[in-house]
RNA sequence: GGGCCCGUAGCUUAGCCCGGUAGAGCAGGCGGCUCUUAACCGCAAGAUCAGGGGUUCGAAUCCCCUCGGGCCCGCCA
């Protein structure tokens, strides 16, 4: 711990003296507590400077500003609801509970607060307090009152922070709880079941990306944790569930930028005896439902009405192969070798390594000509086979599988594919891009293709990056202001993690 | 992994270019004030200028290294 600034000192100090005096600084309770916009709403409709006698209130929360006048004081208390103003009068709390009870109180307090509905001479709807009560000493003062944190470091090691400072802050987070509940009610409705598979798998698989790896004592052997949610999902459709989807955390070894984190959230459905239309067409009602609420919690927020236009149709539909031959100037792009792409790739001054797959190398021309585009919601569609070893053969279009991504400008939201159940297919995937070079870290789940072998229906599947969509609905700028303790170092005397071998 | 930028009191910051012993507001202390809401007025206090090294008569300021952070690029489709 840091040494206590005199600040903290005096504070303690106060908490002492309070418990001098019998008193306690963190006391249990503080029952019959009404929230603070009920004390506003029985003010407001007094006459200037009179209160309402009829009726005590209590209420609690965080003292942030307190204004003396001698004789006479005013506080700003928040809580759940709001603020308030506390009226705090040396004739209603007697002389010496008036000028104790001020000297022991800091902004950043926790404090209870029993008095009467009243309206201040200027109008200000305001508790006059009949008694105060601290409920928790701050020893730490708030952030500046006014400023609230700048410190983008302290933003995300002590998001608390930020969020005791800044309403809006608080309100993202009731925001992005209400759009997963919200994502829940609209599949649940839909038919579909939750369900949870392990995050701590023998091999990772399901998506191109380097796991975690951590050990198992029972097993005395390694296990990693899960890159993505695809395969175990895909095992219970094989297990008769029709419907089923996941909510929840993948975790990939790589760096955080302002659309990564190492770990983050992620929803990934399946839906057996449906193709990827459907799945397209449910993708598409569920954004347009998100739009809706979205614009109903965050009426007034302008980044957040970007956000929401975006989400709402007509969407704009791409073709892979077709965009990506019109605008990079390539013919034929299903008919180029490994090397070709190499060689394109490498012009459009794409920096990937020369040994990674055709899938890869595709995939970095698509990026580089066709995303940029991207000036709204966007669903590309029938991707080259080589980019995904997991989606099935397009029906008519040679050489294409049947799958969309989803994207907004700067970044992709999902993934969905008509789910490749052919198993010795399945193997032979697999195989070619493990043998076509080892850059491609898609593992082979011998399990999960016996499972295949068992039998699963023509289904379709979507994987969505909950984060992202939280994101690109509410405005943010970045994926750090829609996770609430973001992977950062360790700060410096909280323990750093022990130097490991590089594997 | 590469490049650019940032780190001054608990918080928000000025000073850095052009070297001369750090200035303010908030918060805190003491005093004053019964209607303020970024309250106000007065007084006093609070800073090894992220850490280390170098250049210099003299370094917050110039140079190097380390730590932490931000942004961009690469990687993670």
């Amino acid at each position: 711990m840091d040494p206590p600034t005199p600040l903290e000192q005096e504070r303690r100090a106060k908490a002492a003296r309070l418990r001098d005096a019998g008193g306690e600084p963190y006391p249990w309770s503080f029952p019959d507590r009404v929230l603070t916009d009920a004390v506003r709403a029985a003010g407001a409709g007094l006459a200037p400077g009179s209160e309402d006698p009829s009726r005590s209130f209590r209420v609690a929360g965080r003292l942030r500003s307190v204004r003396e006048h001698g004789k006479t004081a005013f506080a700003d208390l928040e809580d759940g609801a709001g603020v308030l103003q506390l009226l705090l009068r040396s004739d209603l709390l007697g002389e010496a509970g008036y000028r104790d009870g001020l000297a022991g109180l800091d902004p950043g307090d926790i404090v209870g607060a029993e008095g009467l509905a009243s309206l201040s001479r200027r109008g200000e709807p305001s508790l006059a307090v009949r008694s105060l009560t601290l409920l928790a000493k701050a020893i730490s003062p708030p952030p500046d009152k006014y400023h609230g944190v700048q410190d983008p470091e302290a933003k995300v090691r002590r998001r608390y922070l930020e969020l005791l400072a800044s309403p809006e802050s608080r309100r993202r987070v009731r925001v992005r709880a209400l759009l997963l509940a919200e994502i829940r009610r609209f599949l649940d409705d839909a038919g579909f079941v939750e369900v949870e598979t392990p995050v701590l798998l023998p091999v990772a698989g399901g998506a191109a990306a380097a796991p975690f790896v951590t050990r198992s004592n029972y097993l005395d052997g390694e296990l990693q944790l899960r890159i993505a949610l695809e395969l175990p999902l895909k095992r219970l459709i094989v297990g008769g569930l029709e419907r089923v989807y996941e909510l929840g955390k993948a975790f990939r070894n790589e760096d955080l930028d302002s659309t990564h984190s190492p770990e983050f959230t992620e929803l990934e459905a399946y839906w057996a005896y449906a193709d990827y239309h459907d799945m397209r067409g449910l993708a598409e009602r569920l954004f347009a439902r998100l739009a809706d609420r979205t614009a109903e919690w965050l009426p007034d927020a302008p980044e957040a009405a970007r956000g929401v236009a975006l989400f709402r149709p007509p969407y704009r539909t791409v073709d892979f192969v077709e965009e990506l031959e019109r605008l990079g100037g390539i013919s034929d792009v299903l008919g180029k070798s490994r090397d070709e792409l190499r060689e394109l790739a490498h012009r459009a001054g794409s920096t990937v390594p020369p040994g990674s797959s055709t899938g890869t190398f595709l995939d970095k021309l698509f990026e580089k000509y066709v995303e940029p585009t991207f000036d709204r919601l966007t669903f590309v569609v029938d991707h080259p086979e080589a980019t995904t070893p997991l989606a099935k053969r397009h029906r008519t279009k040679p050489g294409r599988v049947e799958r969309f991504e989803v994207f907004v400008p700067g970044y992709e939201l999902g993934n969905a594919y008509t789910e490749l159940n052919d198993p010795d297919e399945q193997e032979r995937r697999f195989r070619a891009q493990l043998g076509e070079r080892a850059d491609d870290r898609y593992a082979y789940d011998e399990e999960f293709v016996r499972a295949l072998r068992f039998g699963l229906p023509p289904t379709t599947g979507i994987g969505l990056g909950v984060d992202r969509i939280v994101m690109a609905l509410t405005g943010a700028a970045s994926i750090k202001e829609v996770l609430w303790f973001p992977l950062v170092r360790p700060a410096a005397g909280t323990g750093r993690p022990s130097p490991v071998e590089p594997r």
